[in-house]
DNA sequence: GCTTTTGCTGAATCTTACTTCACATCTTGC
DNA sequence: GCAAGATGTGAAGTAAGATTCAGCAAAAGC
């Protein structure tokens, strides 16, 4: 035996790992899935086609990861405000601001991540990390209506909807991206401001209640 | 000039055209887009592939004209709906419901003429069809708005969100389809009650408004 | 420096369907 | 029945990209 791998060949494969992951996103972000070709991220992280499958066993693998990167971050801080002390309509607020704003930050990623055409096998992931997002909105309105800050509903439903109404506002047919900070600042209102209202007690509609 | 389309001709023809339309929404309705492949189209059309395009010049010339058919017709039903002398709510709530009710009924296909991932052509005329969709809501809403019946809002932005929220209750992942008509009757009113509630004003939320 | 093993390369291969086309068959008008 | 033209056929052509692999380069240990 002649070989064993050093701590620095390591090292340099685990650096290659990340700048393909690097490299993919970086494509993503720029054309989306559909400019994302293996060849074009090989090139992009200094590496040839070949090499990749060293790394990935397939193009769908790599997306995966790289799609769940950025699910596990965007859980994370919604978690963290799920599990926050404020009451549940605020925590609800909050947390539409911050998947909405996430997404005006990143327009092209948040795109391609939420709606564009991708294949199955990827569009699996990310129906799977859609479904996570709701999860945290569904426990933030159980706290809700356990306590009384929301009329009772169905949570996993509502929780669906809100994730669909930002969804098609930010990457809808009908969405535009805000030209100026403060269009920016009032579509996020708007859009929280549905999503609040969808959820609350309406004596109007529901004199029953 | 020993030729000369006859009528008896045409007909054929034109029956022959409208068999392989009935045939790709079949096979649509049955697997997606996916599974239509012009081999299967034809197959169920009593054609070979070469048929197909002497009547469709493309694939998606073919598909974009079924979802186009489809997009029609269920235009014309809430475009009736919006129309109608009905205070602004209620439109609401009967589009919504006509909406929901119909990908219901056609689960499916309503999840092809939704979601299902598919080349960008065809992708661009679902849009198109969304968008479409959104206008009628936009149109209730402004109507609403203008009488008093809805506060004032953002027609545009509230359109896309129930849209949104419209497809991702039914296609979403948490989605599941009703098993008994008593539990689809409960999903569609708690999304209709959703949409109803997003819209309307709320004085415990907007004390000043 | 030499051997062994690992890592890298990128052109060739494979895959999957759409699309075409040379040919066969059918229609029409006489 | 026949000529002229339209329509139907389905196997072959094509395209776009993912994936593979035989050969080469680099690293590790002695």
């Amino acid at each position: 035996m002649a070989y064993r791998r050093s701590a620095r060949m390591q090292a340099r494969l685990d650096d290659n790992r990340q700048r393909i992951r690097e490299a993919a996103r970086r494509i993503i972000a720029r054309g989306g899935f559909r400019h994302a070709q293996m060849a074009a991220i090989a090139d992009a992280a200094g590496l040839s086609t070949g090499s990749l499958y060293r790394y990935f066993p397939s193009k769908a693998e790599l997306f995966i990861d790289v799609l769940g990167a950025a699910a596990d971050q965007e859980i994370r801080l919604l978690e963290a405000i799920a599990v926050s002390q404020a009451p549940a309509p605020q925590r609800l607020a909050q947390a539409v601001r911050r998947y909405v704003g996430r997404a005006l930050d990143g327009p092209h990623l948040a795109h391609a991540f939420m709606v564009e055409p991708v294949e199955p096998d990827l569009d699996a992931a990310r129906q799977q990390h859609r479904k996570r997002v709701g999860k945290v909105f569904q426990r933030i309105l159980e706290d809700g209506i356990h306590d009384g800050a929301f009329p009772p509903q169905d949570a996993a439903i509502a929780a669906a909807c809100l994730v669909g109404a930002m969804t098609e506002a930010l990457s809808g047919p009908t969405a535009a991206a805000p030209e100026t900070s403060e269009a920016r600042a009032q579509l996020v209102e708007r859009i929280a401001g549905f999503c609040q209202r969808a959820v609350s007690e309406n004596r109007a509609l529901d004199p029953a209640a």
